[in-house]
DNA sequence: TATTGTTATACTCTATAACTATA
DNA sequence: TATAGTTATAGAGTATAACAATA
């Protein structure tokens, strides 16, 4: 099947084509724990942010209020994630589960394994190089948050 | 939001991050064709690769023959693509009809504009070399085919 | 008024399994 | 037996719109 220059010289198509590669790897990874990729991004997004609420967590995630509550159900419902009460009334804070600690670890283990795999090709210099070129992708220079 | 180490540090999340932001741009730059990048993408296929089959085309674009099934049938729908009889009497040859080119034309135009200025940041050498480091992720050398 | 969580609903994309016709 | 297309069905992931409680 041919793919002519309209399509590789798309940098848009380049980059789906290496994260369906990626990410592809990555599920296959983490088949032993039934979650997705993204899902595991959600439990780290909130160890690392401890007691954050769900908006803020969809935000992170580029999802809306309705889809990151469908997720945190998942989450919770697997015993991994809970809601306990948050600064509001209105609002809910996420805390990571001890059982849900303990599968995160093995879960990145397994990821960082697919993740190695798939990028070893590169040398180390490379990979800085990639991520920093990847990381200047996008309209203004991203300033990024680093509270919420 | 933190996004400790433990994210940064994944090639495939920065990849993924990388995708969203080139996917969800493209796509806006779509909008009025009513169609996504990936429809687009299977449209360039049909074009490149007149005659094609339904299943070389799915396996093209990493979906299974059911799936490439329905995909056809929305471009068939709209009047851009035609199921001719193909080399069997069991196989489709897929064709970009006029309308299709004229269609395609114009999503080019707006989805290089888009590629454009979300690679606006990058020189021409450091896209090349983005190109090239990601060509190089996954297991294999990655023997590209260039025929169905 | 604005925000958070929630619910109901629907849409897109993809997959599996089974069937038909053909090879 | 194997392959191409097709159909029915289901699941994941996301979105919109509305509502209640709270701010």
């Amino acid at each position: 099947m041919k793919q002519g220059a309209d399509l590789q010289s798309l940098v848009g198509y380049r980059v789906q084509r290496a994260n369906l590669l990626m990410e592809t790897d990555a599920r296959a990874a983490l088949a032993d724990h039934d979650l997705s990729p993204a899902k595991m991004t959600a439990l780290i997004l909130i160890r690392d942010n401890p007691g954050c609420d769900q908006t803020a967590l969809g935000r992170a995630l580029s999802i809306n209020r309705s889809s990151a509550m469908k997720l945190v159900n998942i989450l919770a419902d697997k015993g991994l994630v809970e809601r306990r009460p948050g600064r509001d009334l209105r609002t809910n804070a996420l805390m990571l589960l001890p059982e849900g600690a303990r599968q995160l670890d093995a879960m990145l283990a397994a990821v960082r394994q697919s993740d190695a795999r798939m990028t070893q090709r590169l040398g180390a210099e490379e990979l800085k190089t990639l991520l920093a070129l990847l990381a200047r992708l996008g309209l203004s220079p991203t300033l990024e948050d680093d509270e919420d």
